[in-house]
Parts: structure tokens; sequence; C-alpha cells
DNA sequence: GTACTATGAGACATAGATGTCTCAAATAAG
DNA sequence: CTTATTTGAGACATCTATGTCTCATAGTAC
């Protein structure tokens, strides 16, 4: 009956997204295995939060990395841009999903959320670039538009959650929406 | 010593924001008033969330009023949909920094959220009738449009939070991207 | 088959939050 | 000033969640 860390992690994902609030035991009944076991594999909560925040940092960071952000934006050349910006917002959009309970945790570690600002100052930094390439407007605060991008995966997550839109559906309204509008 | 009920709510409105799990005691001690005393207020931390979240509702609903979005809708006439349009995201903005920690509650009574499922369905009538006259794109599904609204509004309490943005640039930023984007 | 490891169930102790209540002190009203 | 009301502090009981641990059982490896 060995379930895997990996199968705890995606289970204990999906459950707190649901009931960000859910106790050790109610993750564990979610999960399939005991409180025991639980706790086996993570110390306390704390350590498993932790563990699922460092996780959802490094799928970001994998997300920015693939797009190749830091490159495009060094490179300053618009198509490069253009592509880059449209990696990223899709990879955004596949793992948007996971991450929002993250939101309400109170105990995160000083050096997690140290990390977080750090990626978020990466894509602030291209967001930038793909201002000064003509991109996205200028007339915007970059980082009202990494605002922008974070309030429109919200909205992905709810909607995909409430059924009110279809799966694939998904990535065309959201950049359709962050480019150009609803008018 | 006497501290107004209104005073009360105003101030757990904001604590609850800075930090929704607080405790009745955390709550409290932000008011400036003593456990009991709260006790005395609101029977229960289930009650005053429930008081906290009708009021809300309450908010909501006045701001939709304001805007004459039924009105508008039944007229269909595209200058008046165009003027509560404005009205209604204006009216939003200025209140969507008091409900945030709402959102994480998991004990609001059914009735509450069945309020609540009324009240957004006649926000999304409203936009559906601003599709219908031109002001909003018709081949995005509405109830997406109400859920890029909402993750905007998201966007705004945090930029705001975050001193990102200054708050009187904040409802046109919103509008904006809202409407046209960020290309 | 045996030996080893992992698991679940349950017990235990602790901490924190909750709601209730009492009583002395503070405040308000007349 | 006196009287009435409100408040804060603290005690109390209860509950839930947490982390730790034991032990019998189940599962795995050889």
């Amino acid at each position: 009956m060995a379930v895997s860390r990996e199968q705890i992690i995606t289970a204990a994902i999906r459950h707190l997204n649901a009931v960000p609030t859910a106790s050790m035991a109610e993750i564990a009944t979610a999960v399939g295995i005991s409180r025991a076991t639980l706790h086996r594999h993570f110390t306390s909560r704390d350590d498993l939060v932790t563990v699922l925040g460092w996780r959802a940092l490094a799928d970001w960071e994998r997300v920015q990395q693939e797009a190749g952000i830091a490159e495009a934006a060094a490179s300053g050349d618009r198509a490069r841009l253009q592509e880059a910006l449209h990696a990223l917002l899709h990879g955004e959009v596949a793992i948007c999903h996971e991450h929002g309970f993250l939101l309400t945790e109170n105990t995160l570690p000083a050096d997690l959320l140290r990390r977080s600002d750090e990626i978020e100052d990466r894509e602030v930094e291209f967001l930038a670039a793909c201002q000064r390439a003509g991109l996205i407007r200028a007339d915007l605060p970059v980082r009202w538009v990494s605002s922008a991008v974070f309030g429109l995966l919200v909205a992905v997550t709810e909607s995909v959650r409430r059924g009110d839109v279809a799966q694939r559906d998904v990535p065309r309204l959201f950049l359709d929406t962050f480019l150009k509008g609803t008018s």
C-alpha cells in the first residue's frame, strides 16, 4: 500500500486548493493514507506547506526558464520577446491552478518569501523589456501589469473550478483578455 | 470607553484582510477591546464573519444599484449601459479592498452564498447586455468576463496593499486594463 | 518460507481557540 | 454625588488540531 511522496504532494495540492484550511488529518484522508504516515513524510503541517511552496516556486521558475524570458529580455529583440511572453503566459496558465492555496498561508518561511520576490522581480524585468519593445503598453506601471497577470490567473483558476469555461479555451481567453482587454 | 458596533466591524474587516485566519482574541486586540466585549457584540466567530459577509453583499448590491445596472440593462441603450458600466467598475474598485478575506472562509451559511450567487448573476446579466450593445466583446464567455473583473479587483487589492500603485491611479488602471488590455 | 520495512489505528500530551461566566473597576447617565 | 450600565481581566470547560509514539498488521524483498 505504498503511496509515494510525489503522490502525496499531488493529492495534498489538490485538496488544499479546495480547502486551504484543511488539517493534516483531512489532508491524509484526501490522500488516502493515515495521518501517522503523512507525518512520517512531513514533520509538520508547516513542513508540508513549505515543501509545497518551494514546489510552486520551482514550477514558476521552470516556466520562466522554458519561456526563455531572461535571454529574450537581454536580447531586446521584439520577436523574441513576443515569443517568450506567449510561452510565459501559457506556462503560467498551465500551473496556476496548483498554487492558489499558498496565498492564504501565514507561516511561510522568510527565505521562501524572499525567493518568491526574486522570481517575481525577474518577471517584472521581463515585462519591462516587453514595454520597451512595444509589446506591452508603457503607460501602465510595470508592477501593475504583473499584478494584472496574477489577477487574471486567479480568474482562470476560479473559472475552471466553477466550470464556467472549458479547459481548452482557458489559455486563449487569458491571453486575449490580458493583451487586448474586453472591449 | 464605548466602541460602537460599527467601529468594531470596520476594524475587524481591516484586520481580517491582513490576517484572514485571525482568532477572536486577535481581532479583539486589533479593535482595541477585550475578547469578552467582542463576544458581547457577536455570539461567535462564525456570527462575526457572517455579519461581515452580509455587509460585503450589501455593499456590492449598493454599488450595483447606484450604478443603475438593472435599469441600464433593461433599457438596452448603449450610452446608458456605458455609463452604468463605468459606475459599476468604479464602485467595485472602491469596495474591493474590504472583502478579500471572505474568499477563504469555509463556514459561510448557505443562504448567504445563495444571495451572493444572485447578486453575481445580476452583474452577469448586465455584462451580457453590454455585450449585446457592443460595449464588451461578445466573443468572450460572459462568465469569463465576470471572472476577469473579479481577478483584476484582486490585482487592485494586492497592488494597493503592496504600495505598487497610487490609490488615485487605481480606478483608471483597473478600467483601462479591463477594457483595453495591456498591449 | 523468514526477515525487514512500512503502514494504520489508536493513545497520549499539549497548545490554541472557542464560548461562557463572574466580579471588580471604569464609564455613563441623571 | 449616586445609580446603572458597560467593560476588561481572568477563570473555566470544551473542542480541535497538532505532534509523538507504540504495536499489531500488512506489504515487500530475498
